[in-house]
DNA sequence: CGTTTGGGTGTACGTGTGTACACCGAGAAC
DNA sequence: GTTCTCGGTGTACACACGTACACCCAAACG
């Protein structure tokens, strides 16, 4: 049981992470105390500033942590070798596999889920910014996309970035319901419906926009 | 300066609510301790339990004030003495109404909404639900609204829930960024023009919606 | 090899916390 | 006019808080 030095300091480092996260299951990031982590971590108090200024700092970390993984599978979910012919099919099949990676990783990522749902309004400053500036890359990201489909020519850049700002706050509100529903099937299948018929409405809708009105 | 017991009392109820309305724009309620609150009203900290058993207790009296005027607002931007002729025209008009009515109650219902906002994912259990109940009860009478357009056959009642829960959440979505607006009148007036655009893409969009497929 | 580095420890402090208890004094009730 | 009610007070306690400080000891380094 040789360690190298590096190698414990990335576990503890790990284990006061995971004691946050299980411990802002029940209270928000403000509410916990140094102690508190510490003692769930199993080091004393002081021992946290070797890792973090702050625990703000902290949720900085977990924010970036949260969000890195998930910014790539939505990506990825519009991403396809053969695109479907059509521009409803294009836009039907994107909030599926949307959806599908969603219900996917949630459950994966579950109490940094939890924790982004508990931090983007009510976590320190810092953290809140960071939560909202990472929502708006996923918004542009999308909008790029759609912007990509034959049709989208009728649609302004304002317009796009409106329809992107929609989908983006709806799949939120989605994966905060999935998040907060572990383990119950039901309840999974019932959010997973919804967000399915609500994005495909989004999307179908948008197809008979016209931004000149 | 006589004053009967009872105006005494809510006087100083209406107080500690404020104080805790406005520690709240700083921190998360669970963050909030007795002591501060008590020494900003002015009082001594035994004497808040005269008025609330908890703070959570004092938290869901704040949810119901903060809700009773939303919903009556929102129930009256979709009432109209003389209907519009066209579906469409009527959506538009319901679209714009209920971004008018919520962008002149926000400013003034500021602290309320941001303490929604705040403790909407954030609070305590009991809060959490309160909250969530409501907006629950603002999706069905959304629904139930547009149930009645003469177009409306073409939606199933799972699609109208799934819409109005669509809208409900762009509108909150809006109605918090406008509270953390706060006296920036370019970022409201960006906010409202997203907010108008938005509903009415995704009622205009939901005409050309049926729910056979 | 001896020395340095750095994650983790233990003690000690002043301060803030929730709450129990006895008390006060003016409006309400008779 | 006397008594009762009750919102508000002041003191007192045991405990948790953040942080400063001196210390330990094994991996890292020369």
């Amino acid at each position: 049981m040789t360690e190298t030095r590096g190698e414990r300091k990335e576990r503890t480092r790990r284990a006061i992470l995971d004691a946050v996260l299980e411990l802002c299951e029940d209270e928000p990031l403000a509410a916990l105390s140094l102690r508190q982590v510490a003692k769930q971590v199993g080091i004393v108090p002081t021992a946290f500033y070797r890792h973090f200024d702050s625990i703000e700092e902290l949720g900085l970390d977990l924010v970036d942590e949260s969000f890195t993984a998930l910014r790539a599978l939505l990506k990825a979910a519009r991403t396809f070798e053969t695109p479907p012919a059509s521009d409803r099919a294009l836009f039907l099949a994107v909030a599926d596999n949307s959806v599908d990676a969603l219900v996917a990783h949630v459950p994966r990522a579950e109490r940094h889920f939890r924790f982004l749902a508990r931090e983007r309004l009510a976590g320190p400053q810092a953290v809140r910014e960071a939560v909202r500036h990472q929502l708006e890359l996923i918004e542009r990201e999308l909008a790029t996309d759609i912007a990509r489909v034959p049709g989208a020519g009728r649609w302004s850049g304002d317009d796009l970035l409106i329809l992107a700002n929609l989908l983006v706050n709806a799949m939120l509100s989605h994966a905060e319901e999935l998040a907060l529903a572990s383990g119950r099937p039901d309840v999974v299948r019932r959010v997973e419906r919804t967000a399915r018929r609500q994005l495909r409405m989004a999307l179908i809708g948008a197809l008979a926009w016209d931004s000149s009105r």
